[in-house]
DNA sequence: GAGTGGTCTAGACCACCAG
DNA sequence: TGGTGGTCTAGACCACTCC
């Protein structure tokens, strides 16, 4: 009931690390701690104990604690402040927009994705895609449209740009599997993506595709996805129904 | 005395660090390495030297060189492998919507932004605002409503609500500075922002004020602002001309 | 096997904030 | 003045990649 400074119950005492689990030790204790304020064992607002006594209690060294409690001040749900401590912030976070699929995005929202694939062909790069894809114009790359569904609604229609060599897909792959899966599934990383949102209005087509009037607002979003070393991987054209999809994210500044 | 570079490009021998400034050697050695990627003396696709030889060259112990390169590989400008190396990926990055405010974004681009104050008033808060900034419904709070521009051109309609104890607020600040400037000026660090990006279609009075025709799309972007305890200090929606104005930003894969 | 980054430790000193 | 987080160090061992 009163919202006190420090925490009634020792939530530490809920932390148990593996020391041989190949998993890392900061990673282990970021993320009990990151469910201790997610069950609200550590409530937004409560203090943690000083670094020095959690690295004791939990047998690290001060180095590797200060390392789990910088991992969630980065992701905003832990403040610090020199001759202070550290305080819960908030729960919840929404992933900035995360590297994932829609599929993922929708499976963590708890909709049902389905995917439509529209058309599975080999094309010649015009002059944006080949720009944005860093290849020579004309050159062959898969086109792949795709209508995306929640729940069986229409939500987007995506229209994804690669190159051949890269990837084999084909329509019955595509109906299963997110298109980044199997990206990933033939051993390449996506590691950065450049991304544009804008907004426009419903063509008469895409108004019959997604089950809008012409003329209906759209949210578009534009990506190029690259790999480790910086090489495009992917370019897509997305437009979503404004109706039914919006883009949320939390900003930690840092 | 260093013997002189015996390759033809010796970057690390344009790094400099001052052991007396205040600025942490991690983030001297960083901002370093940051300007000899964007000057092109590092260019995308080279490789760097271990860390433990830029180290020793640099003059800092490992584990503060290594956090000068994390902190580049967070911000997806480096790429680490371990037994192969660390790599230039890219030398720009989109920051990822940053807490900046429009102002800001705009000067960057190198247009000149405008503000033009349609309203300042105290209201008593609806439903909608009280709940964004945790206050009881029917508070008075500020209501702050401008029309932005760029280079002289309409850009965006924002609707602005605070906290009155918060910040003063008049229409001739607010034409020279920007919100989130005042703001920072009354002594609140603006730290956690959560954001909804969707679409929609002109009204005729956005269409009006932003010169656009009645049903043309809008970008929409809802924002609450919070500070370092997680307290809410402001709640925006505003609306931007989806042919003027979209988000850019680049994400990283950590 | 040689070389790279990834993790972890123990300890030191400093800067800031609150009483 | 005491307590907090912020920085920096020296050294150890491990895991992965490539030859």
């Amino acid at each position: 009931m009163e919202p006190s400074a420090t925490t009634p119950a020792d939530p530490l005492a809920l932390v148990s690390i593996d020391r041989r689990s190949p998993v890392p030790l900061y990673f282990q204790v970021a993320t009990e701690l990151q469910r201790l304020i997610e069950d609200d064992a550590l409530p937004t607002g409560s203090r943690l104990t000083n670094e020095i006594e959690m690295a004791d209690r939990l047998g690290v060294s001060r180095p590797t604690m200060r390392r789990s409690i910088q991992y969630l001040v980065d992701r905003g749900l832990l403040v610090r402040k020199r001759g202070v401590g550290t305080q819960v912030v908030r729960a919840q976070v929404n992933r900035t927009l995360e590297l994932t699929s829609l599929h993922d995005d929708l499976e963590r929202a708890g909709r049902k994705p389905g995917t439509r694939v529209i058309s599975v062909d080999q094309v010649a790069a015009d002059a944006v895609v080949a720009a944005a894809l860093e290849l020579a114009e004309s050159t062959v790359v898969w086109h792949v449209r795709r209508l995306r569904l929640a729940d069986g609604e229409p939500i987007a229609v995506m229209s994804n740009y690669l190159p051949v060599p890269l990837v084999e897909v084909s329509a019955p792959l595509l109906e299963e599997h997110g298109l980044y899966e199997l990206i990933r599934a033939a051993g390449v990383r996506i590691r950065i993506a450049d991304q544009t949102i804008g907004a426009t209005t419903a063509t008469t087509g895409q108004a019959r595709l997604l089950g809008e009037r012409r003329g209906a607002a759209l949210l578009t979003m534009s990506r190029t996805a690259y790999d480790d070393v910086g090489k495009p991987i992917e370019y897509g054209t997305h437009v979503y129904r404004a109706s039914r999809y919006s883009f949320s994210l939390t900003l930690v500044e840092r």
